[in-house]
DNA sequence: ATGCTATGACTACAGATGTGGTCAAGCCAG
DNA sequence: CTGGCTTGACCACATCTGTAGTCATAGCAT
């Protein structure tokens, strides 16, 4: 199941604050200049390919992710990993530093992150 | 400038051997079970997108690569930063983590890298 | 010379995606 | 009640993507 660049936007809404009507989810995207239109479109096409649930309440609908944030982001990265760096993670986060330039907390993070990993095993 | 899956196929051989011939390319992916028609239509929009260079050779073209691998590498995992993870490297790096079991030999690559960011600062 | 074949040029077509329009039916302000 | 706004249902249409077919032509084999 693929959720597009647009249909993200939505369920980025959704993730923060579920149950919203059409209407608000509309008004929560101002950077994007999207007609209501477009919004509905992608709201129903959510709900076709199973990503949200859509309740129905009076005269209209709340609507509610049914897949999680982080499933959406974990498979979006295995799949990145597996095309284009054989499902290897050093060559990605190598080029993650090379293509973003990695902030002090940044690195610190990842030094922690993979402490942690190293602890786990 | 957008590398699709498919497109990406293509691209991945002639990173590895720049300068073939359409059959050539269509001789190196098997496992992808595509006519040749399949194969040269990628080719030419490869071209057509400014990715690849036909070179004519006789009543051919030799086919050559104009954005390098690790262009695109990085311009994805940027892209896929940006996204999903508002640009912050260690969510991404743990998400990676949990999608793909990572091997001890990727956590001590994972640690060589991030020593080295760190004596880069 | 001539028919077969490989090659590129052009075309096709369904599904996904981005973007938005039409329309009918209900609800609210008068 | 009645006309205007809201809402969902359905429709439209260009572009991109995956996948492949047709056609003319230029060489090669005979």
């Amino acid at each position: 199941m693929r959720i597009s660049d647009a249909e993200l936007c939505v369920m980025e809404v959704l993730w923060s604050d579920p149950g919203l009507a059409a209407a608000d989810v509309v008004a929560r995207i101002e950077d994007k200049d999207w007609s209501d239109k477009t919004v509905k479109t992608l709201l129903a096409r959510l709900v076709d390919k199973g990503a949200l649930r859509a309740e129905p309440e009076g005269r209209r609908y709340l609507y509610h992710p049914l897949v999680k944030r982080s499933e959406h982001r974990k498979s979006a990265v295995g799949r990145l990993a597996d095309t284009l760096f054989g499902g290897k993670a050093a060559p990605l986060v190598a080029h993650l530093a090379d293509a973003r330039d990695l902030s002090d907390d940044d690195i610190e993070e990842l030094e922690n992150l993979v402490r942690r990993l190293k602890d786990d095993r």
